[in-house]
DNA sequence: ATCCTATCCTGTAGGC
DNA sequence: TGCCTACAGGATAGGA
């Protein structure tokens, strides 16, 4: 989506606001960037990659309150918690406004990008490299950590946020405080497709719009439209009319409906119930 | 090794 | 209206 209205503008120049984000915004960005044509637009995980050329590739993190911005225009005021103003040479400019600060800038050349400690931990991309149910599975193999929060480890699988955990997790019937480990490899298959599926359409959508996050147009995502469970404690499930409830895991909120999502898998799931013993009898992964 | 907690920061909503 | 507290889309260092 951004892609398609940056690529192939030149850096005109750079200007950082000089505070510091999750961590301290590299003060040679403007000095890299300058001149340069913009190649591509990336997404890893959570992580956007933008690549410039001669071999530079910007790295950015949203972190809770961040956002891009493109301006065809960019506007004359003060705009408030801008880090960074990229100006192209046609006059457009895209900037990242953070508000909360825990957001990310990073550069480095292109070629070593994979070795960068924020990505090199990154497990599989449930868009770009999809994991199967089994591989799923397998990832969890022996894990005590409750599925909401295996969900959420960016070390096992990239790109699934808070809201979007408790999204899948009720579209695939999966009640969130059970042992990641304990789950039976068909309810990964409906885990592994519907956070495919989740993602998917919310990247299409542009995202989420919960208070203050925008899109690159300054306008709010729509995926809020689609969500089951996510912000919805007491009111009724869309699909069976139950009470949507509200629990705590790792101090974030989950939401999910206890009929939809039941602590012990449905009958009809009963061949689940053979290949989780199997499962979580095997040793444990060794690292 | 695995899991959990506290922490970074600002804005907003709700209670009084 | 103002003041207070709780909570918010995330990652990670450090401790149990």
């Amino acid at each position: 989506m951004l892609e398609r209205h940056v690529r192939g503008r030149t850096v005109r120049g750079v200007r950082l606001s000089g505070l510091r984000l999750r961590e301290a915004v590299p003060r040679d960005l403007p000095a890299r960037l300058r001149g340069r044509r913009l190649e591509a637009v990336r997404r890893l995980g959570k992580y956007l990659l933008v690549d410039f050329s001669g071999g530079v590739t910007l790295l950015s993190h949203l972190g809770m309150s961040g956002r891009w911005l493109f301006h065809p225009t960019p506007p004359r005021g003060r705009e408030p918690h801008v880090h960074a103003r990229i100006a192209f040479a046609d006059g457009s400019a895209l900037w990242f406004q953070d508000p909360r600060r825990f957001g990310l800038l990073r550069a480095r050349d292109t070629a070593s990008m994979d070795q960068d400690p924020a990505l090199a931990t990154l497990g599989p991309d449930p868009l770009g490299s999809p994991p199967s149910g089994p591989g799923l599975a397998e990832i969890a193999r022996g894990a005590r950590v409750s599925v909401k929060n295996f969900l959420l480890d960016q070390k096992r699988i990239a790109g699934i946020g808070n809201i979007y955990a408790s999204e899948i997790l009720h579209r695939a019937g999966v009640d969130p405080r059970r042992a990641a480990g304990r789950l039976a490899v068909r309810e990964w298959d409906a885990v592994a497709r519907l956070t495919r599926v989740v993602l998917g359409e919310a990247v299409e959508r542009m995202g989420t719009t919960f208070g203050s996050y925008r899109t690159l147009w300054n306008e709010p995502g729509s995926y809020g439209e689609r969500l089951f469970v996510y912000d919805r404690a007491g009111e009724p499930c869309r699909s069976c009319g139950g009470p949507i409830r509200r629990i705590v895991q790792g101090q974030r909120s989950t939401y999910f409906c206890a009929s939809c999502q039941p602590r012990r898998p449905r009958r009809g799931a009963a061949a689940a119930k053979t290949v989780r013993t199997a499962v979580s009898r095997r040793p444990r992964a060794r690292g």
